[in-house]
DNA sequence: AGTGTCGCCTGAATGC
DNA sequence: TGCATTCAGGCGACAC
């Protein structure tokens, strides 16, 4: 499940394949993913040099001569792979896209589920897309701040951990990241987010901070599809502290978990959370 | 405007 | 063994 963390390590994984490379051409084994993929996508990228890489929350956009570009997420079990030149590839199923690039590299887009999605995108115009008008801030940069969010949950009746995963509220957060960055704030999932103190967003958003920047150090979190470009997984799945941890001890609290303490599940709008009951508060 | 629900999609895990 | 069911979940569409 890729969130901010895997993306990024992602968009590095592409770049040096990428960027300052022409495209030689575009090959779709398909014609949609989530959505359909612009018939002319091929044609519009083909022959022309990349010039830039960026992500935005979970996106990465990629710019070619001339501004057009692409933008492309990874849904939920999406895969970038990169060939390099000299590499023999045996193409898998659900092999959608490949970017072939002069010089012999390639990319290659895979998403067994199809959640994931490529569209066209010129760079004047990148923002204005549905996807990016109402995205909140990147949640390392700076103007990502305690008084941002706690603005941002004024007027929220929502739990604060759906609120998390609104990308309207914070780009790129996930459910993973969320629980996470819940836990090391000490903050229920339950709580109302327009009931956090300014105190507690200013810890939210310090644990939310924390809790990204340590898993891009560890390369992402690797649960069931997610892998680095050139096929590594990441490791930041071994240090979670509560997501996929029920029944296990909290590290924050002395809680007994033989009397039915510890990590618990619940089901919020649909999806698990993961907390201490007594440390989380 | 904010909120809740649905559906997309496949593969792994579970149930009978 | 084999078939059916459940679950994972980001996000756009939609209703209220």
């Amino acid at each position: 499940m890729p969130e901010l963390p895997e993306v990024e390590i992602v968009k590095r994984g592409i770049e040096p394949v990428l960027v300052g490379q022409v495209i030689e051409r575009v090959v779709l084994n398909r014609p949609d993913l989530r959505f359909p993929i612009p018939e002319d996508l091929p044609h519009v990228l083909a022959g022309r040099r990349v010039c830039s890489l960026r992500r935005r929350g979970k996106y990465i956009l990629g710019f070619v001569d001339g501004g057009d570009g692409f933008v492309l997420h990874l849904g939920m079990s999406g895969v970038i792979k990169v060939v390099q030149p000299e590499e023999v590839y045996e193409s898998q199923k659900h092999d959608h896209v490949v970017f072939e690039m002069e010089g012999g590299g390639r990319v290659v887009f895979n998403d067994s589920r199809r959640f994931g999605s490529l569209l066209l995108c010129h760079e004047a115009r990148w923002h204005m897309e549905p996807a990016f008008i109402k995205m909140g801030p990147e949640p390392l940069e700076v103007e990502f701040d305690g008084r941002y969010l706690f603005l941002a949950l004024r007027r929220r009746r929502v739990t604060v951990k759906a609120a998390l995963l609104d990308q309207a509220v914070v780009a790129g957060v996930g459910n993973i990241y969320a629980c996470e960055a819940l836990f090391f704030a000490g903050i229920s999932p339950e709580r109302i987010a327009c009931s956090l103190s300014d105190e507690e967003c200013e810890l939210l958003v310090q644990a939310v901070k924390d809790v990204l920047g340590r898993a891009i150090e560890a390369g992402g979190s690797s649960l069931k599809d997610y892998r680095h470009t050139d096929g590594d997984l990441g490791y930041f799945q071994h240090q979670f502290s509560v997501y996929d941890q029920s029944g296990k001890a909290c590290a924050r609290c002395d809680c007994d978990v033989e009397a039915g303490g510890g990590v618990r599940r619940i089901v919020q709008s649909g999806r698990s959370s993961f907390y201490c009951p007594r440390w989380q508060a």
